[in-house]
RNA sequence: GGAGAGGUGGCAGAGUGGUCUAUUGCGACGGUCUUGAAAACCGUAGGGGGUUCACGCCCUCCGGGGGUUCGAAUCCCUCCCUCUCCGCCA
């Protein structure tokens, strides 16, 4: 959500950042959309004081049982009711006509964000490891997993339909060795606070984060009313929402591991065979809530801390800045970490870590205060992948393949195995 | 799911139609006193918004949203949440 008042006093700055996104100009109209406001505001303001000055006499006449002059005040303020009662409506009016305007806008890129239509124009920032050697023909992941009889497309689908899998055995435990790998790096080495939050959280909640109202499609709604988790950043930086906070706790930074429940309304035909893209998938996700001059350094952080588990598990990677085309809809500033895939011959998103500047602090409204300080102000929220589990998965799958269709096991990921070191066809 | 009771400032807790500009207590901060501290006493306080170069002035907020009234923390409607009892249950 943007500022108004910013948009009001920088017009330009506005109108050229949403062109970087290959968006219209818009601030002319929000403009006038807030004057419309202020002006209703104004009058109604004007007639509220003075509805309160005479409301007053009335009351301190009555106090003397002068009913004559208490009549006499009524019937002045009278004409003030209908004023005051349709002012009231049509600022109601304004304000929802200016924030349903500005609930849809998406975030202005950072200065240093390359520009660009779409995922051609990202730049790579760095790449790490490389591509594995292999004497044979690499397969990919989906026909490993069922060469091992362990991954179940299948029967996935006779219960639950398209897009779904089945893990059995030590794909199964993969899936947990992975999981509980990443929690213990973020916890133990890098200062993350484990929290287990809701999967199911309610519009506000969802608006906050900015996956509503505009991607409602993407999301699954309960009959509750509920809407699932898309992915556990909704969960975590709602933590902070309607709060004031103090600025000496800042940042504070989570970590949670969950299932992640995606729509994939226009996915069709996009990524159908495999673990790439599912209606459910596990994820570990990093949030962080800054002051607004840590979010920059902070965002470097998590990257680097969502790099440590390919590094750890010696998986080939890159990482790149997403352009200003390709950026989601309340990001400033993306990176995504792209894991090279043998089998598909591709490098592959496993991670993406945004910051968000005060954008979905305005959503939610979590603010932050220097103790010493007067002036309250927005905290900056984070977020990264780190990493996606399937995806992880499918990675390990391909890059430790070996020729007879068997698959290692990554040295760090063996004590989480019982000690497994092959996983083999039974 | 059924029945009942409640949501008031950092916390506790009054207020049930009119100087509420929200009583009081605790805690916090500043000061007086003191070698220092404690105690005592005095004083200061929150969020959002409009307007102003600024000082300031004004509007709004007693869980959220509507309504009644000249006037609402107080009355009505609705939603959310908490607690108690019953039922069910991993």
């Amino acid at each position: 959500m943007h500022d108004i008042k910013a948009i009001r006093d920088n017009p330009a700055d506005f109108d050229a950042g949403l062109a970087r996104r290959g968006l219209d100009a818009m601030s002319a109209s929000l403009i006038k959309l807030d004057e419309a406001k202020r002006d209703t505001m104004q009058k109604l303001q004007e007639a509220q004081s003075r509805r309160n000055v005479l409301s007053k006499e009335i009351g301190a006449a009555m106090g003397k049982k002068d009913v004559a002059l208490a009549e006499k005040l009524k019937a002045d303020v009278a004409g003030l009711k209908d004023f005051i009662t349709t002012g009231e409506e049509q600022e109601r009016v304004q304000t929802k006509a200016l924030l349903d305007a500005l609930a849809v806008i998406p975030n202005i890129p950072m200065a240093d964000v390359p520009d660009g239509k779409d995922e051609h124009d990202n730049v790579e920032v760095r790449i790490w490891g490389q591509k594995p050697g292999m004497n044979f023909e690499p397969q990919q992941h989906f026909d490993i997993g069922e060469g091992l009889g362990l991954m179940d497309f299948e029967i996935a689908s006779k219960l639950s339909g398209a897009r779904f899998v089945v893990l059995k055995g030590a794909l199964a435990r993969l899936e947990r060795a992975l999981a509980q790998f990443m929690l213990d790096l973020h916890t133990g080495e890098f200062g993350y606070s484990e929290t287990y939050a809701p999967y199911m959280l309610r519009a506000e909640a969802m608006f906050g984060v900015g996956q509503l109202p505009k991607f409602e499609a993407d999301l699954f709604k309960t009959n509750s009313g509920h809407y699932l988790i898309p992915t556990a950043e909704a969960s975590l930086t709602n933590l902070v929402r309607e709060q004031i906070l103090d600025e000496a706790k800042l940042p504070i930074r989570m970590t949670a591991y969950t299932p992640c429940f995606r729509a994939e309304a226009g996915a069709a035909g996009r990524d159908t065979r495999g673990m790439i893209r599912q209606h459910q998938f596990s994820k570990v996700e990093l949030v962080s809530i800054t002051t607004p001059e840590q979010a920059d350094a902070e965002h470097e952080r998590m990257t680097n801390c969502a790099e440590e588990v390919l590094k750890r598990l010696n998986l080939h990677y890159r990482t790149i800045v997403l352009c200003t085309g390709d950026m989601g809809f309340g990001s400033r500033k993306t990176y995504d970490i792209e894991v090279w895939l043998p089998g598909q011959k591709a490098y592959r998103e496993i991670s993406s870590c945004s910051q968000f500047g005060d954008f979905q602090a305005r959503r939610m409204d979590a603010r932050c205060k220097a103790a010493d300080g007067k002036q309250t102000r927005y905290v900056h929220t984070l977020n990264g992948s780190a990493l996606a589990i399937g995806r992880t998965m499918v990675a390990i799958l391909e890059n430790y393949q070996n020729g007879d269709g068997s698959v290692t096991i990554p040295e760090v990921l063996r004590p989480y195995m019982g000690g497994l070191s092959v996983i083999k066809r039974t």
